[in-house]
Order: structure tokens, then sequence, then C-alpha cells
DNA sequence: CAATAAATGCAACATAGTTGCGTTTGTTTA
DNA sequence: TAAACAAACGCAACTATGTTGCATTTATTG
């Protein structure tokens, strides 16, 4: 079971090696990189191999110009675009936050602050027609979070399909 | 107290008035517009109005797209986001959902289905290096919805500052 | 090694949002 | 009511993110 297919020498790209236990995120049943893109279907290159090590070797999301920037070898971004949302069909990533079609803005009610804020409201953003409404009546609930993170806002968004598009 | 300032025909925007609960959002203190953005030291000037109009006639929110699309009298869309963001530092309006530098991807667990999917677990994103952790024991909490909406993936997302920021 | 489908690279494009700068306009105050 | 001033506007140019089409290369299978 030799797990040195992991080694990230590839491609020149840097990648600290400190934090074991993101391994287990793909080997904990014996599966390497390679198998796991074949497991899917997908062609073990390079390129794809390079990336997921680098997913690996951090313990925070990546966005695409972040992996363009981490790969020493410069490729087309175009590649990276297609590999991420390869990775995202088969569930290989997931991706760590909604994109939203833009900034969304709703009106302050009357009790609100002065000054930026996030509301403490829930937000609904329609699948099919890409509205986003104010649940005005349905409070962020409260989630305890380590205390290596100082938690100053939160946002709870659910997805699905508005009242409009269900007829 | 007329409050016909309110009155639509403003630079050709086509309103909607069937929602009048709307008005509440800002006349319920006896505020016009026009009061609204004077209180704050704005200026009340047509472009602005007319957005401010357009918030109040509609259910969900805006993006700067939208509100270029609905203003008939062709606007620059640099005033369109400038108006956005001093509407926002003022407290006027707020926006509906994180917008994120991009999507940020990151590693799935080994339990998790083959195809997109949206995680159970919450993620923190930091305000200072815009890093963004998946807080992979932190579940994302359920909430209680009007059926008018069908709920299928709920986004849970912290802010503030990460554990490398704090020092 | 040959066949095949997946992956890559390039060019061109689309959308979202920003910055600088000169001009116009709303509000205040004399 | 006219001048003064800051806020708001419009234009041009620019950055960042993400996508599409098409021709070429490469990984896998047999
Ligand atoms: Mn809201
Ligand atoms: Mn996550
Ligand atoms: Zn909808
Ligand atoms: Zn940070």
């Amino acid at each position: 079971m030799q797990q040195l297919a992991l080694t990230p020498s590839f491609l020149g790209v840097k990648i600290d090696m400190g934090e074991k236990n993101l391994y287990t995120r793909c080997m904990n049943n014996k599966k390497t990189i390679g198998d796991l893109m074949h497991a899917h279907g997908l062609k073990k290159t390079p390129i794809r191999t390079g990336m997921l090590e680098l997913f690996m070797a951090h313990d925070f999301a990546l966005s695409a110009s972040d992996i363009v920037a981490k790969m020493t070898a410069g490729h087309d971004k175009v590649t990276i675009y297609r590999a991420l949302n390869s990775f995202e069909e088969h569930g290989i990533l997931h991706r760590a936050s909604e994109d939203g079609h833009g900034i969304k803005y709703a009106m302050c009610s009357s009790h609100c602050p002065d000054e930026p804020h996030t509301d403490k409201h829930a937000h609904f953003v329609c699948d099919v027609c890409h509205q986003t409404y104010c649940l005005e009546d349905v409070e962020v609930p409260e989630v305890e979070v380590s205390n290596e993170f100082s938690v100053s806002r939160a946002n709870y968004t659910l997805c699905g399909i508005c009242k409009k598009c269900k007829n």
C-alpha cells in the first residue's frame, strides 16, 4: 500500500506536509489520488493529480486562481476550471459556499443599524429564477465554534425552488 | 405627511404597487425616501430615489445589474455600484448574501456522495485573509421555513477572524 | 502499437465590479 | 437668489472571475 504516490514533488508544487491528518480525507479507504480518479472514470493526469495534492496539503478551501497561482508550471486557467467542475460533479470536491449570481441587496428594516451589517434573518435563493428572498421571520440559528475563530457575523442561506417557480 | 413622494412615476421606472406592506420598511417612522437619504447626509438625486423605489417595490433582493436593467433611462453602472455601496455603508440596504472572493472548493470526505452536493457542515470565511475553512464538526442547523419554498440545500457561513490572523 | 475518449491549450468572449478624473447637480449659507 | 462646496455622475479604462468553441495532445484499453 505505497502511499508515496502522494509525494508532491510534482510540477514543482510546494507543499507543506505538516498536517498528516488531511491525508485521511482520501486515504482512509486505501485510495491513492490516482485510485480516486480512476474510481470515477477520470484520467490521472499530472495537472489533476497536482491539484488534488494541493487540496490535501491545505486546511482551507482553494479557489481557481489560488490553484493557478500555486501550480508553478503555467497551466491554462481553463484547464483548472474544467478540472474543478469535473471534481465537483464527481463528488471529489465540494464548494465551500454558494457563489451566487453577483451580490444582491435588500432594504433594511427600520431597526437596522446605520452601518454595514449582516442581518439576523436567513435568505432563500431560488435555483430556477435565482431570485433572493429575505426570510425576515427565520432567525439565523447560533452554533458553537472552536475559539480559534472569532466569529462576528453569520450567514444562513437556503436554496431550492421559490413559490413562483413551483408552478 | 404626503407620501406621494413615493409615486414611482420617476424615470419611467415601472413598479407594481401590489405589495403595500413593503412600504413599511422605510415609511413606518414617517420617513419618505428623501427624508431617509437626508437623514444619512446623502443627496436626494433622481437615480438614487429611483433605486430605492425599486427596492420597495420588490419582495426579493436586487443586484446591480437588475437595477441597471430596470432603470429605463440608461444610467452608468458605475453610478449604480457607487450608490449601492453608499446605501450599504449607511445601513439603508443590506446584502442578502456574502459575495465571497470567487468560488472556493474543498476536499470531500469519504462519506460524501458521488455527485455535486452541499455539505452538512458550516464554513468560516476570514475577513482578513479571505481564507475559507470547513468546520467539519459544526453541523448546519435546521430551521422551519414557510412551505411556499421547497428547500433542498442549506448553507451556513460564519465570518470573522481566523486563527492565523488573530496573531 | 492502434483506437478512443478524456483532457489540454489557445483565443475569444461574458459578466461583475473597481478606479481615476473631469463635469454636473443638490444643498447650504451668505 | 447667487455663490460655494461636497456629493453624485458619466466616461474610459481596467481587473477578476468564469465560460465556450475548436483543434491538438495524452491516458487508458485492447
Ligand atoms: Mn435580508
Ligand atoms: Mn466544506
Ligand atoms: Zn424561483
Ligand atoms: Zn485569516
